[in-house]
RNA sequence: GGGCGCAUAGCUCAGCUGGAAGAGCACCUGCCUUACAAGCAGGGGGUCGUAGGUUCAAGUCCUGCUGCGCCCA
């Protein structure tokens, strides 16, 4: 017999089983609709934290229910290169062994991240298999796979000859760290505190000078003009007018352009074109010279005189030191302001001008927009929409060149004697121009983010017309969090509409993000993370998985902790030690018959069950795991288990003793059906040991079905009669401290006649689980009892020896008070004119029997109150 | 500065289209009642952030305010 203490030992066996025998791979039924994802593809060197459980785990979710509704169901997994991150975490690697990545030479370094891949690229998708997901590991993509970097080539020529690709000269967010490029959204603002120096730039005629605010004084190397609004009374006439550049004495105009705000600092700013974006744009519009003061790696240029070489956070301090020397400074003032930082290593990043490559991102915009506002594809929740569409509206180019080794080289190679540029699928031997085999590929590669943006059609074969792709795309569903809406929804959109003429998905759901139980987000630093593996060690994959479900509301945030899963596991448990109870009553008998007269329990089981089916499948069917996770849970704990199996057990010898058997069997393989989407380990090892099993594994059975004929309304409004009584029994047990080994007597008190004939024919059940041995039915009070009243009976419980009145009365007292309360409210309501014109009908009624109903036991008890203060003088 | 969201029991949160507030944990009491002490039974606890409005009826719809998050610039 199994331990009563459930262990999840079992889990990576039945992985293992599921993976032998293929089901992960999509069916080829016909007939059967398809049902598509693919998975977010978690960086290579990545290692898998509670966000990826939690995405993972909701996939997995829809993909077994999907799969058992009998849809050929493919999920496509697969991992990203993460150009940065992974060229970071190697360079560092070789930096502990003391080797430089400029050491190596850029194909021996390329060679180094390959074999980092392939020795931990693994690890992640080892990681991602011991949570159960139901991946189709035959099909298992990298966006560097060859297949998808000719996607990728594909798609840029493509662009590139529409004229969706073009390089240029801009100002761009590059970090001095990384040496790279990086997209405006791969930059992290973050407020910091920092200073306001007010310099001031005499005018070149002598007569003083204007005092300008600005928070990077180093940059004054490259300023080519101050600049004030044109709507500003105050500097009116110094527009046109020259002064002279600090340090370095060399004149500069005053310009007026609308971007000055008049409210910062004096109402003057330097502009500085080579290294702020603002000032980049006032500069074109106004034909301002480049001045670059501060070099790729953050030093600054020649520009700066005798600063050359340095750093540009030092060269500040030393800066202002000489300007403040010389009297050039006239205030300094904290000031908060938002600072970039590079999303991977956390530098400030610094506005750079240099050639990249953008994509003209408008015209890919206009139909994503359109697909989202006409449905083809929708957002779960739908709020997302407008995030959706804020950020498309207002979308700027986007930046795909980055300096770095890894990644997919720009396919563009330049002619050396023409000077044109050759863009092509394959590698090119001559310049498609001039026909010069003098030509050099550029040095980039593309964005990480180019790669993904393909994802749903590239692992589905594109550009090749492969079946995968026929059937497969556009694919279903989409699960991710919300912090990817831009830099990846947005872009699979525009891709898919673009290349495929259709949407990516139809659906895109957009789940929380995991915090720790304080709603901090989880980092290593705060050393608040869960370790998803941990918690796997630990309490099972199940544990967390259901933990992860039942709390994955929509529109809110998850705030994960220990107890929550541990918690999760009592009910891993519970379902364990039914499933002992059941095998204790039925080991070696055979259930191949199904039984021709069912007790009132099994109907009523039956009845509860299919409820729980169908609110199950409606909340699955809207993406509300939280409601289906609950559903289940409440209707296996609570009605299943505190009920069913405790009223099974006055059955085990009776005539219904094949039937009940049969029934705790039928109802217990369907709750594990119902649940192994949600906990496949636990169902799949307990399914296989049921004698009523059909099929060689649950993860291939059906998933129940909602049965109209199983609804027993009449019945279970009976049940509810009678569990309002066990219940009003177990009451008075409790209050008078009756332990469960002491069987009891009780009198049931009731003149309706339809109660009186439930009492008799549950009166089986009323006794096992109220622990009663003798139960009559009455229509007079009994002495010598204490009372509870219900809306159906009321109960007499005799007391031996002398009833304690006092404790009764206080006791019946508080009753009163609430029966009182609601008196009163009744009566409010059905005294206002309003309520009863126009109020439905229904209502009023309702609301009449209540106030009948409340009004009697509110009598009833003052009755017993009485009584009892009358036997106590 | 623009946008989004949240405020319900001590804690973490459910509460769909408006008809007298729910769960889990924690707490209190009693119990090893033959599936389960990782359990069973019972119990206490909320004027649903605040001020208005719509309505016969508001946690639920609308507006202002306060506090707290997040995203974008």
């Amino acid at each position: 017999m199994e331990d009563t203490k459930y262990s999840p030992e079992f889990e990576t066996k039945w992985y293992e089983f599921w993976e032998k025998k293929g089901y992960f791979q999509p069916k080829d039924d016909q007939n059967a609709e398809n049902f598509s994802i693919v998975i977010p593809p978690p960086n290579v060197t990545g290692a898998l934290h509670i966000g990826h459980a939690l995405n993972g785990t909701l996939q997995d979710i829809m993909v077994r229910y999907k799969r058992m509704k009998g849809y050929n169901v493919l999920w496509v997994p697969g991992t990203d290169h993460a150009g940065i991150a992974t060229q970071n975490m190697v360079e560092k690697d070789l930096a502990s062994k003391g080797i430089k990545k400029e050491d190596l030479g850029r194909e021996k370094f390329v060679e180094k991240v390959w074999e980092w891949k392939e020795k931990y690229g693994n690890r992640i998708v080892e990681q991602i298999k011991r949570l159960g997901l139901s991946c189709d590991w035959s099909r298992l993509r990298f966006t560097m796979d060859e297949k998808l970097s000719k996607a990728v080539r594909k798609v840029f020529v493509e662009l590139y000859k529409e004229g969706l690709i073009y390089k240029d000269k801009y100002i761009i967010n590059w970090c001095p760290r990384c040496h790279t490029a990086l997209s405006d959204l791969e930059v992290e603002h973050k407020e910091e505190e920092g200073k306001l120096y007010y310099i001031e730039y005499p005018f070149e005629d002598g007569n003083g000078g204007v005092i300008v605010a600005t928070t990077r004084p180093e940059t004054m190397f490259g300023d080519t003009a101050v600049a004030v609004n044109p709507n500003d009374e105050r500097y009116k006439d110094i527009v046109g007018k020259k002064v002279i550049l600090p340090i370095k004495n060399k004149p500069i105009p005053v310009i007026a352009d609308e971007y000055v705000d008049m409210e910062f600092g004096t109402g003057v700013v330097k502009i500085t074109p080579a290294h702020d974006p603002n000032d980049f744009e006032v500069g074109r519009r106004h034909n301002l010279n480049l001045v670059v003061a501060i070099d790729d790696y953050g030093r600054m240029t020649n520009e700066a005189l005798h600063y050359k070489g340095m750093d540009r956070l030092e060269c500040r301090s030393k800066l202002v030191a000489e300007l403040e020397s010389k009297g050039f400074i006239k205030n300094v003032a904290q000031h908060r302001h938002a600072v970039g930082h590079c999303y991977r290593c956390k530098t400030t990043i610094e506005p750079y001008v240099s050639e990249q490559w953008f994509v003209r991102t408008k015209p890919l915009a206009e139909p994503a927009i359109e697909a989202v506002k006409d449905g083809r594809t929708r957002f779960i929740p739908q709020n997302w929409e407008k995030t959706y569409f804020e950020w498309m509206y207002n979308i700027k180019d986007w930046c795909i060149s980055r300096q770095l080794w890894w990644g997919h080289r720009i396919p563009v190679w330049k002619c050396e004697d023409c000077g044109k540029y050759t863009v092509s699928e394959e590698d090119p031997a001559v310049c498609e121009h001039c026909g010069s085999n003098n030509i050099k590929q550029d040095e980039d590669v593309l964005d990480t983010w180019f790669s993904s943006a393909l994802w749903p059609m590239s692992t589905l074969g594109w550009p090749e017309q492969t079946e995968d792709l026929k059937r497969f795309y556009p694919t279903s569903l989409l699960v991710t969090g919300f912090d990817i809406i831009f830099f990846w929804v947005a872009r699979m959109m525009m891709m898919g509409l673009h290349f495929m003429k259709d949407v990516p998905f139809r659906g895109v759901y957009i789940h929380a993000l995991v915090r720790d139980q304080y709603g901090q987000k989880m980092s290593k630093t705060k050393g608040n993370v869960i370790d998803p593996l941990e918690v796997v060690e630990k309490y099972g994959a199940d544990s967390l998985r259901f933990t992860l479900a039942i709390l994955a509301a929509q529109g809110r945030d998850i705030k994960l902790s220990e107890d929550k899963i541990e918690g999760n596991r009592r009910f891993m448990n519970k379902i364990w030690n039914a499933y002992r109870y059941i095998k204790l009553n039925t080991e070696g008998q055979t259930f191949d018959e199904k039984p021709k007269k069912l007790s009132q329990a099994s109907v009523w089981i039956k009845s509860r069950l299919a409820k729980t089916i169908r609110k199950v499948e409606d909340a699955l069917n809207q993406y509300k795991f939280n409601e289906a996770a609950s559903a289940i849970y409440q209707f296996t704990w609570h009605e299943f288990c505190d009920y069913y199996i405790e009223m099974s057990k006055v059955h085990m010898d009776d005539e219904f003793s094949y039937s009940i058997k049969y029934t705790l069997l039928e109802v217990f393989e369907a709750i594990l059906r119902l649940l192994h989407p949600f906990i496949p380990f636990i169902t799949e090892e307990l399914w296989q040991k049921l004698p009523n099993k059909k099929g060689e594994s649950i993860m291939i059975a059906e998933y129940p079905k909602f049965k109209e004929s199983d609804i027993a309304e009449e019945l279970e409004s009976a049940m509810d009669t009678v569990i309002d009584i066990i219940r009003a029994i177990r009451n008075l047990r409790s209050e008078y401290n009756i332990p469960p080994s002491k069987r009891i007597k009780v009198f049931v008190k009731t003149e309706d006649e339809k109660v009186q004939s439930i009492l008799v024919n549950f009166k089986n059940y009323i006794h096992a689980l109220a622990l009663v041995d003798e139960l009559s039915i009455t229509t007079k009070p009994v002495d010598g009892c204490v009372v509870q009243s219900t809306v159906y009976a009321d109960i007499y419980l005799p007391v031996e020896g002398n009833i304690d009145v006092e404790k009764e009365v206080e006791r019946l007292t508080k009753l009163l008070k609430k029966q009182e309360k609601s008196m009163n409210f009744l009566n409010n309501k059905l005294n206002n004119e309003a309520f009863l014109e126009k109020a439905p009908k229904e209502l009023v009624e309702e609301k009449r029997a209540e106030l009948e109903e409340v009004t009697r036991l509110y009598n009833k008890t003052k009755g017993i109150i009485e009584q009892l203060k009358g036997l106590k003088r």
